[in-house]
DNA sequence: GGTTGTGAATACATTCACAGCA
DNA sequence: TGCTGTGAATGTATTCACAACC
């Protein structure tokens, strides 16, 4: 072929990747209300950010709209969802069961939205027992081989921040290469490994700086 | 004058506020190390990122450094703070004290970051009794009332989703102008209001795409 | 008329590279 | 010599603006 449609091989930046799910959201909570087709002016609004933005995006994955009408809902999301890799189910592990693992644990968002948690690890196995739904409290030694049994392929760290760098450390050596971090510390992790840090103190300190006087 | 030094009303890019606090927390590991100056060179190594970086960051807010020497820690410290809005301190309410509220509450991190909860409100009180140490959890309609008594700045909430706006207009009608969203929306807020998104599944989902295979 | 998809233009962020200083 | 602070250069992201199409 001579103009070369738009390939999977072409880079996406990152800021992009990261928006796709929030369009992915929208998109199914628009078909929720019955609505099976939307412009890239109306999902804007919905996200208050422009429509050339959203037009952009999608297209570094194709062209999925119709002129004069905009994009089908349900199309879209089918789409985006093989795009951002939700085609594949997640088996997802979490290292540390005190108060906030166990929220996470019990926390229902995950699963539907393709990530499901199939194991728990504590140093201290004692910290929970087998309260939630079937997931299993295991104890740190149990971590390599229980990654392999369960196809485990992305873990969620919950550990107090003066032992998540081993733990996070350990969950690379043994082959995984997502990992979502709760404690509050700037992880190293090597190449080829994604890692995504939540750190609500960190996002409230830089808000401070827009509410201060002076 | 006539050359004017960097002054506090340059614009400041966003990206750089929220790195600061990230700085913040890295010089403060490394005082505690017994350590009282610091290169651009080495936090970069620290955090793994260029030392030409942080140089222009710190450059929006003053010249902390010395020429052949790196910056005095504990000075530069003191000035981020500052700068940043963490010289005063910020009281914060929670709203939603669900599994997800109570772990909030009761995680420890928040108050010396300058962050004090002084009061939680739920829609159905019965949620949690008295437990947490002090922080006292009230109905809805103390919400008004308390968010003057206690001088409440920033709020966090933590309710389902298809309460979130509903709230988050809530606070924003009560003069609050920074909020730390935990739900899985897409909040809509006026100018003049800040607010920050914690939001683990969109982590997640945006992770996948450099995991999948294909 | 309405809307997509996209090069071109603009705006923004990072890195370079070096003068100036301790 | 070793490092900061910063303009200039480069690299990235967003917006503009319009041809092509339903």
């Amino acid at each position: 072929m001579i103009h070369s449609n738009k390939n999977n091989s072409m880079f996406v930046p990152e800021v992009v990747v990261q928006r796709i799910p929030i369009y992915i959201r929208i998109l199914q909570e628009e078909l929720k209300y019955g609505n099976t087709v939307i412009s890239s002016k109306n999902l804007g609004k919905r996200l208050q950010m422009s429509s050339a933005q959203i037009r952009k995006d999608l297209s570094y994955f194709g062209k999925f709209g119709k002129q004069g009408q905009g994009y089908p809902i349900e199309f879209l999301v089918e789409k985006l969802k093989i795009v951002v890799g939700l085609g594949q189910k997640w088996n997802a592990c979490i290292v540390g069961t005190g108060r906030l693992g166990q929220a996470i644990i019990n926390y229902p968002g995950f699963s539907p939205e393709g990530f499901k948690i199939v194991a728990a690890f504590d140093s201290n196995n004692i910290k929970l027992d087998s309260s939630a739904d079937s997931i299993p409290i295991l104890g740190m030694e149990s971590l390599s081989k229980t990654i392999k049994q369960k196809s485990i392929n992305v873990a969620i760290v919950s550990v107090p921040a003066l032992e998540a760098q081993k733990v996070i450390d350990l969950l690379v050596f043994e082959g995984i290469k997502g990992i979502l971090n709760y404690a509050p510390i700037s992880p190293k992790v090597p190449n080829g490994v994604v890692i995504r840090n939540i750190d609500p103190i960190l996002s409230l300190q830089s808000m401070t700086y827009y509410l201060k006087e002076s």
